[in-house]
Parts: structure tokens; sequence; C-alpha cells
DNA sequence: ACCCGACACACACTG
DNA sequence: CTGCGGTATG
DNA sequence: CAGTGTGTGTCGCATACCGCA
């Protein structure tokens, strides 16, 4: 109730975020389905207590709410905006099926009803499993609904929601709370241009295949959360057919990988190789090769060459390179007993052992630190936030400048195709005037932005780990082609390279910068954390560091 | 950038 | 009474 | 064994409150 924040919000501020979908959703209004439509006519005829309640249900979790449990003291009129909502269709006052009703209910409240009908558990999970197998249920639920004097309200326009939602943030996971969080201060974005122009969505084919593309994964991860039964034929059928929308076709692929990864996991390998026979993605290509390792040996000795010299980073290769020695066991292909030979360039990185003593409740990252500290050096733990944030830093402008068809609502961490080839391509210029910057060893941009964009969203800047602390250290002991060289690697495969990056940064009392990877006991290095490490060491001290608990 | 990745940690299988 | 997970709220 | 591959759990605003064990 009380407000922690310095910002106080207006009493209706969920009703200005719902109408700021609605709003939003006005550049659709020519491809919008019918029936979203009908439900939006609604809305616009309903009055404003209406409107508010109606928001309120939709912010909640579920689609049944019993009417006594709604307080909200900004609504003047609960029960006429009720009525209104029950008149316009938007909301019923059907009750809910009986398993619902009864989950709905306290275990208070059951107890005393089950016993009537023969009922006794201590629990309320032994309680609605009984209940569940009653042969008259939904008399049984109706006639509990009844004993307590239940009025149920059920929303029957949540699918608006979702589209409007879609629509507004072009994904399946920001919802109206996004508004609130960044009102608050909690999480403010850049301001970056957005461009009228381009709306995401051209045609009522576009917004169809995106709601299927929801529904879709919506019902699979379900199906994950209740656990069983996943059928990837029936989903992949389901499935809408290549899209010429760059967005909704990544949407796309993404579902296909999802499926293909079940279908391996199901051992149904055909539907397998089928999936990811139409994904583009590396992943998906690492994966089909290791499809056709088991099925079609012969598929696999074309793919493999294939993949290992276009691999865009050497971790990828170094998985090629593997599976090629299995398969060229199988198969006298000259290729790939070549391949398999070669050496993806690869030292193992020094190492170092150590031992500390237990202690429980702190990770062996932070006790390293400490007793690094100890040693009279700076020790940060960083992991990928240092690397990451220097160059989320040192690019943020090019990040967030108005590339037609990177930003369409305000709500962004990074534009559209920050992880595509494209993002690289389409600022090249950009891109080469900072390096020149940078590599002249000023690094005033870097710190510029770092008070100026303090605490705005960026998917490169983790501010709570990059701290002014690290960042000076580093900004003063770090060398401009070192710099430059880190941001390069980035930007070769954004996607792969933010990851990997070593746990700890320690600046010697010189300022002399050395990076440690930690293992505990039973923890082993990766291999993209051992090509990080192969590629600082070509800079600065660069190890992994074992920690043993001392006995 | 879609309930995700990024980590450590926990197995299981293979030669 | 307590602590925990889920939910609602700004 | 080591070297692989795969499958898990945790965390991501802060705070208040509810229902349950
Ligand atoms: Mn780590
Ligand atoms: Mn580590």
């Amino acid at each position: 109730m009380t407000a922690p924040s310095a910002v106080i919000l207006a009493a209706d501020y969920y009703l200005h975020n719902f109408e700021r979908l609605i709003n939003a959703a006005a550049r659709y209004l020519d491809i919008l389905p019918a029936e979203p439509l009908a439900a939006l006519n609604q809305y616009q005829q309903l009055s404003r207590d209406a409107r508010m309640l109606l928001v309120r249900l939709l912010s909640r979790k579920g689609l049944y709410f019993r009417r006594e449990k709604l307080h909200y003291i900004e609504i003047s009129e609960l029960d006429n905006a009720a009525n209104e909502l029950i008149f316009s269709g938007l909301v019923s006052d059907t009750p809910p099926a009986a398993d619902q009703l009864f989950s709905l209910l306290t275990l208070a409240e059951l107890k005393p009803v089950a016993a009537t009908v023969g009922i006794n558990a201590s629990t309320k999970a032994q309680l609605l499993m009984a209940l569940g197998e009653l042969t008259n249920i939904d008399d049984v639920a109706l006639r509990f609904s009844e004993l307590l004097g239940l009025q149920w309200l059920s929303l029957q326009c949540q699918s608006l929601l979702e589209l409007l939602l879609l629509l507004y943030f072009g994904n399946n996971y920001q919802d109206l709370s996004q508004f609130v969080l960044s009102d608050i201060g909690m999480q403010p974005f850049e301001q970056y241009q957005i461009r009228p122009a381009d709306r995401p969505y051209q045609t009522a084919a576009d917004i169809e295949a995106a709601l299927r593309l929801s529904e879709l994964s919506k019902a699979w991860h379900d199906a994950i959360e209740r656990k069983q039964p996943l059928n990837c034929e029936d989903v992949l059928a389901k499935l809408p057919a290549t899209q010429n929308n760059r967005i909704l076709e990544r949407r796309r692929q993404r579902m296909l990988f999802v499926i293909g990864r079940q279908a391996e996991r199901a051992k149904a390998l055909a539907l397998a190789q089928q999936c990811y026979l139409q994904c583009d993605s590396w992943a998906a290509q690492e994966r089909l090769s290791r499809v056709y390792e088991k099925t079609n040996v012969a598929a696999a000795a074309t793919l493999l060459p294939q993949l290992w010299h276009a691999a865009p980073n050497e971790t990828l290769r170094l998985s090629v390179q593997r599976i090629c020695k299995r398969v060229a066991k199988q198969t006298c292909a000259e290729e790939l007993t070549s391949l398999s030979v070669q050496a993806v360039q690869y030292q193992p990185p020094s190492k170092m052992e150590l031992s500390l003593p237990y202690v429980a409740g702190v990770s062996v990252e932070q006790q390293l630190v400490q007793y690094l500290s100890g040693q009279g050096a700076c020790a940060y733990f960083c992991e990928n936030s240092l690397l990451c944030g220097i160059f989320g830093l040192a690019f943020w402008d090019i990040i967030f400048a108005p590339v037609i068809g990177a930003f369409d609502n305000p709500y962004q961490r990074a534009p559209r195709d920050m992880y595509q080839p494209s993002f690289a391509e389409e600022r090249q210029t950009l891109i080469e005037q900072r390096f020149a910057a940078l590599a002249t060893g000023d690094f005033g941009i870097i710190k510029q932005h770092f008070t100026e964009k303090q605490g705005l969203t960026n998917d490169w800047v983790n501010w709570r780990v990059l701290t002014e602390d690290v960042l000076a250290q580093a900004l003063s002991n770090f060398s401009a082609r070192f710099i430059c060289a880190v941001c390069q690697r980035l930007l070769q495969d954004p996607a792969h390279y933010r990851s990997g990056q070593p746990d700890i940064i320690l600046f010697e009392s010189d300022g002399a910068p050395q990076f440690i990877e930690v293992k505990g006991p039973g923890d082993t290095l990766a291999d993209h954390q051992g090509y990080w490490l192969n590629f600082l060491a070509q800079f600065y001290p660069a190890s992994v560091c074992y920690v043993q608990w001392q006995p």
C-alpha cells in the first residue's frame, strides 16, 4: 500500500497503460481480425468505471474471479461496473468448471461443505483430489457455490489483451507491468527514436501468423509445466508456413528448433531432421549434423565440412570437429579425416591451484575475490558484465541508433537486429568511426555514457555489477588495443561472445590486469570459456584457478 | 529478444 | 506461531 | 579414467499479503 518509490502514480494508472496499448493498436485497425475488433468496439462504449474494472481483471492471473474478493477503492460503483461488463459480454457471470471452482475456494471453505458429501481430508490437495473423483462433481460444485453465496466474474476478452500486447511489444513476455516498472523508475529505457513509418506487422496474414505462433508456444510451455504430453508432429503440422516477415520467420524457426530438440529426445530423428532443415541458425545446423551422424553418414560427411568452414566462432568449430572425428570412423571420406585432425587453435589455459577453507553460503567466486583482496590486489567478480558492459557503453549510441525497423516500442533493451549479421552491416560507418576514436586511447565516450545513461536498460550493460569502481580501474589499466579487440570480437558474433568471459578481473597493486576463471571442485572449464581465456591471454595473464576446500 | 540464457552442478554413456 | 510460495500492487 | 553429451536448478524490481502446511 505505502509507496516505497519517490514517484506516485495516478489512481487510474493502469487504465492509462491499457489505453496506451489501444492507441498503439490503432495503426493496425485495417488488418485486425474481426473478433478482437468487435471486443475493442465494446470496450470503447464502456463507462470509465467499467473500463477500470475490466483492466483490473485483465491484469490479474486467471479467468475467474469471486466478486467479494475484489476491492478497488478507486472504482466508485463496483457492482454497476461489473453489471455493465456482464451486459457488454466482455465478462460473464458463469461460474467456472467444477475443479476450477473448488481450487478457488479456501481450505476453510471447502472442509465443512466437503464433509456433507462424506469427504474428510487434511490438506487441500487431498481434498481437491477426492472431490475430483465424485461422479456428480458439477452439481456438488454449484451447490458449494450457492451455499457460500458466491458471485462469479469470468473474463471473456483475455485474447484481446493478448493480441494488444503482442502487437505492442512484439513478443510474449512483456506485459502491462512493463509500463509501471518504467514509470516508477525501476526499469527505465533509453529514449531512442521510433520511426513511425514501419509497423512490425504488415498484413492480416502477419497478425494471424503471429497469433498462431504465440498460441502454439504458450500451449507448448503449458504442456511442459504440467509435465506431458508433447506431440511434436502435431505442433509441427499446426505451425504456419515460411514467413516473409523477418521477425515472424525468426519466431517460427525458434519454435521449429524447440520442436526439433524435443523430437530428438523422443528419438524421432526423422521429425527432428524435418525441423532443423527449415532453420537457418548455427545451433540448428549443429543439431542437424548430430542427427545425420546417427541416421545418414553420407549427409553428415557433406554437411560437416561446410559447417566447419563457415563456423562464426571457435566453439562451434570445435563441436563440429568432434562430430567429424566420430563420423570419420564410420566412413572414409578423406575431407572429414583431415578436418578431424586439424587443430582448432586452442592453447590449454594456464592453471593455478588453491586451497581455501569452506564457508557455507558463499560462492567460490566470492571467496576467491576475498582471498585475492587480502593479497593487496583489487578483485571483482564480474563474469560477462565487465567486457560486455564496456562494449555496451562504448557503442551505446550506435546500438540505439534509429535504423529502420530497429525500434517499434519504447521498451526494447536492444534493436531488433542486435544479434543478426545485419547489425554490424547496417551500422558499418558508425562502428568504424567509433573504433577510430577508441583506438586513440580516448575512452571519454565510455565514461560519458556511464554517467549519462546510468540505470537505463541496455542488453549489454548490467549496472548492478559494472560499478564506477571496476570501470574506472578497467579504463585506466586496459590498453586501447585491448578494448578495441574485445569489441571487435563481440561484434563478430554478439550472441555467442557475450558469454563465457572469466569470473574475475583482478588489478594488481600497480594496476596490471589479470583474468581468472574460477573452478570449484567438480566444475570443469567449458569450451567457450577456454576460448575467451585464449583470446585474453594475448593481452594479459588469463588463467583458470582450481579451488579445493581445505580439509 | 520471446518461459529465457548463463551459470554451476548432476548425472549417463563411451573407448 | 512461523515460514514459504504464489499473487497482487505500484 | 577422461572426454563427451544431456538434463537439472537458480535468478532476473521491491514490498505486502494470503492461504497453506
Ligand atoms: Mn562463472
Ligand atoms: Mn567459474
